[in-house]
DNA sequence: AGCACGCCGACT
DNA sequence: GTCGGCGTGCTC
């Protein structure tokens, strides 16, 4: 056999778990297009997938023995910048992941090429095609097919008729069935809709009362000339239906239109919304960011502003001074769907300059606004975490709003934080990154004390507004109170102030961080409480599905009608859950107009956006939810906030838990008193002096960050060292647990535990996880803390070494940056 | 991760 | 006799 002339070679990143790149030969015919950045169709084993070039070497003669050879170069251009490469590779490093895993999410699901059915020939396909032992017409199906995949068209294509011989050969082995690399998914064309000639938008919408949607879609038109569909969907909620009954009328026009908006221009780049005058904090920090975009200088800034001062014009001003340096700006956020806030002001300041990116647009979509950015057209990205990786080759501004939120963390394959990695980019790119934040992460806040990044801080409300007043019932003092077997849901003070808020007009949000109904099903004979089959977890009784669930796996069984562990029929609820708060408060106001939200009810398509519409527009009086609704949403009438139960994320097992706690209710209470009324804020609580709960009250955020800081350097945990979380898990709890002492062993032998002097690095464990069992496996921790992070880290990558060629049975996950215990 | 190879039990 | 279970080893 020759060995094959390669023109170069390639490595080719690829989503496997293994540590390095692979190489391959680039024929000829490819050589002229395979180029770091392009994906690319290989050979691996027996299967082909699709990968990233990350370097590519030319004339090296000799070592090209053995290389197999490259099949298809995707991409006509970069998708992946090297820079990009470069960013991804050292940080998936330095959180022990493969590059190839890492480099996938760098490249959106949306920009694989589409896959269609089709056939390949098999191994045993390939050697009777070798050895000259297939009939002729089966040989032509076979070669057209051996070295890449083929639709069932394009070889019917190719050899009419052949379809029959096919379906034998695939019966015989030669061929198999297999996924076909499908060519580069083309943007969509821009859908654009405009009034039917002749038709007055101002008129037919006066005409339409009974249908305000159609009526909006048609004002919009009418001030607006044409526009985007999609454009037309964020601006009016429910706009599809409405289009097309308008379609239907006559009275609009819908039709296509390549994607390709101007560049930036200046004279468009004022939308609708006209920028507000700063207050002299504003101007302060705007003022700094503006000079630091202005030099094109690496910077990190925390914007710490207390809730309502006016956080997002800073970002908004100093977006603005980026694109007037024909820079672009990418803006991260915790969450697209709960902070549409963010992302509506944007466009309606930047209009079709901006490119949402976030894991609910289809692929199509997302590949729309991916390549909207590639091409230069776009000069704005706002998104989730999965944003940082948007193709903006003159990054001049990144913006982390609500930074501290751990919906930044990735928390499986590549565990990337979107902050370290936005402090890549922002040092490659040569621009200021501003981390803003209520609330910031400790390590932030530590960070800015060392000089690190500098601190900004807004510390008033816009307009003159006053924080909310916030009061603390103590739950025991008020338990006591109580006849014994009554449920305390609501305290004396909650009930008081919501019937004076809702006598005067007002609305109010009553925050619990945990739906259903009860969160126990307790048995008072023998104390046994129902439980998942599969989690070590209580089960929650959900009354609207009138079923016990687990919040982990999702197992149902009907709520039983005597206790399974002994067979009583004396069960009780136990534990508040939203549904039966959202009961009680019913029971209680009566005419009060009252909405949940949590995830089960956001499960129901657009209700989110409809309760929380309905609540700035007033139409609501009293709003229960969860964490969905502490995050920055404005509602202005919105005059008292009742959180329901403190301490619930207190008592998690996590060295996080009294930071989170702060967080969330700082933010809950920022709710509260958006107007000129002011508002109040009160909080239900079994440890009225806990130090997260207690300067809740003044707004100190500096009271609660001094004191976690201490506890934090007293107990050795981050920022004052490094930590690493090891999960081991198995269906087999001895595997478990055999594979976790191994690597303790290991980690101890690293350390130098047990003898020789101190060196500073514990290892904790195994112990069992907070969550024990999860999903039928067991979970086995281990802990390594030490200050010396480079040792630590050391210990962790060889850890993960260790890890690689373990029992298939047994799963093990080392994060050097653990955000989430659970 | 996926896929082949390989070595042991219940079926045409 | 083979179909198929999943243990383990490798993929440029």
């Amino acid at each position: 056999m020759r060995s094959p002339r390669f023109a170069a070679r390639v490595e080719v990143a690829l989503p496997v778990p293994v540590e390095s790149a692979f190489s391959y030969g680039v024929p000829a015919d490819l050589a002229a297009i395979a180029e770091p950045g392009r994906r690319v169709v290989v050979p691996f084993g027996a299967r082909r997938m699709t990968g990233l070039i990350v370097e590519r070497r030319d004339g090296d003669p000799g070592s090209s023995e053995g290389l197999r050879t490259l099949l298809r170069v995707i991409d006509t251009r970069s998708v992946v910048s090297p820079e990009m490469i470069r960013i991804v590779r050292d940080a998936a490093d330095e959180v022990f992941c493969p590059i190839g895993l890492a480099l996938a999410c760098a490249t959106p699901s949306g920009t694989a090429p589409r896959t269609a059915r089709g056939f390949a020939a098999t191994p045993r396909g390939r050697e009777a095609l070798a050895r000259g032992a297939l009939r002729a017409d089966a040989r032509e199906i076979v070669s057209f097919v051996a070295d890449e995949a083929r639709t069932a068209r394009a070889i019917e294509r190719r050899l009419p008729g052949s379809g029959p011989l096919v379906r034998t050969l695939c019966r015989d082995g030669i061929l198999a069935a297999t996924s076909v690399a499908g060519r580069e998914v083309r943007p969509p064309s821009l859908r654009v809709v405009e009034l039917a000639p002749g038709v007055d938008g101002e008129t037919a919408a006066a005409r339409l009362p009974r249908a305000p949607q159609q009526a909006a879609v048609l004002r919009r038109l009418a001030s607006r000339g044409t526009l985007p569909t999609a454009e037309l969907g964020r601006a009016i909620p429910g706009a599809g239906r409405a289009l097309r009954a308008l379609a239907g009328k006559g009275l609009v026009r819908v039709g296509r239109r390549a994607t390709s908006p101007a560049r930036p221009n200046p004279a468009l780049a004022a939308g609708e919304e006209t920028a507000p005058r700063l207050t002299p904090h504003q101007e302060t920090a705007f003022g700094l960011v503006a000079a630091a975009v202005r030099a094109r200088r690496f910077e990190r800034f925390l914007l710490h502003g207390v809730t309502g001062s006016g956080k997002t014009e800073v970002y908004l001003r100093a977006a603005a001074e980026t694109l007037e340096l024909g820079r672009q700006v990418l803006v991260l956020v915790p969450e697209i769907t709960l902070t549409h806030q963010l992302v509506a002001r944007l466009h309606a300041r930047f209009g079709e300059q901006v490119a949402v990116l976030h894991s609910g647009l289809r692929p199509g979509e997302r590949l729309g606004e991916w390549q909207r950015l590639l091409s230069g057209t776009t000069p704005i990205a706002v998104g989730a975490r999965s944003a940082l990786f948007a193709p903006l080759d003159d990054l001049g501004l990144i913006v982390i709003d609500e930074e501290h939120d751990g919906a930044y963390k990735n928390e499986e394959g590549f565990r990337y934080h979107a902050r370290d990695l936005a402090t890549r980019r922002a040092a490659a790119a040569g621009c200021p990154l501003v981390l803003g934040s209520a609330t910031p992460a400790l390590e932030t806040r530590h960070a800015a004390e060392r000089g690190e990044l500098q601190r900004l801080v807004l510390p008033h409300r816009i307009g003159g507004r006053p924080l909310p007043a916030v009061e603390i019932v103590d739950l025991g003092k008020e338990r006591a109170l109580l006849p014994r077997g009554r449920k305390l849901v609501l305290s004396r003070r909650l009930q008081a102030a919501l019937r004076e808020v809702l006598a005067e007009g007002g609305q109010a949000i009553l925050f619990l961080n945990r739906r259903g109904f009860s969160t126990r099903i307790f048995c008072f004979d023998c104390g046994h409480a129902e439980r998942c089959r599969h989690c070590d977890i209580s089960l929650v009784y959900h009354a609207a599905e009138r079923c016990l669930r687990c919040h982990y796996c999702d197992y149902r069984i009907p709520p039983p009608e005597v206790c399974s562990g002994c067979g009583a029929p004396d069960t009780a609820l136990l534990g508040l859950g939203t549904e039966r708060l959202e009961e009680e408060v019913r029971r209680l106001f009566p005419e009060a107009r009252v909405a949940r939200l949590d995830r089960d009810a956001a499960r129901r398509r657009g209700e989110t956006e409809r309760v929380l519409a309905a609540l700035r527009g007033e139409r609501l009086d009293v709003l229960i939810g969860t964490q969905m609704v502490a995050k920055g949403h404005d509602f202005p009438g919105v005059r008292l906030v009742g959180v329901v139960a403190a301490d619930l994320a207190l008592q998690l097992p996590d060295f996080r838990a009294a930071e989170r706690t702060f967080q969330l209710l700082t933010q809950v209470a920022g709710r509260a008193g958006r107007r000129s009324l002011p508002g109040l804020v009160v909080v239900q609580t079994f440890a009225p002096d806990h130090y997260a709960i207690r300067p809740v009250r003044d707004h100190d955020y500096e009271a609660f960050y001094r004191e976690e800081l201490a506890h934090r350097a007293a107990l050795g945990y981050p920022p004052f060292g490094r930590l690493i979380h090891v999960l081991v898990s198995s269906a087999d709890p001895e595997a478990a647990l055999e594979a976790a002492t191994r690597l303790a062993d290991r980690a101890r032998r690293a350390a130098g535990d047990g003898g020789g002097e101190p060196t500073g690095i514990e290892v904790l464990g195994p112990a069992p996880a907070p969550l024990a069992r999860l999903r039928d496996r067991y979970r086995i921790q281990l802990l390594v803390k030490g200050s010396d992070e480079k040792r630590v880290l050391a210990i962790g990558r060889e850890l993960t070494r260790a890890t690689a060629r373990d029992d298939r049975s047994v799963r093990v996950q080392v994060d050097p940056n653990p955000l989430n215990m659970l």
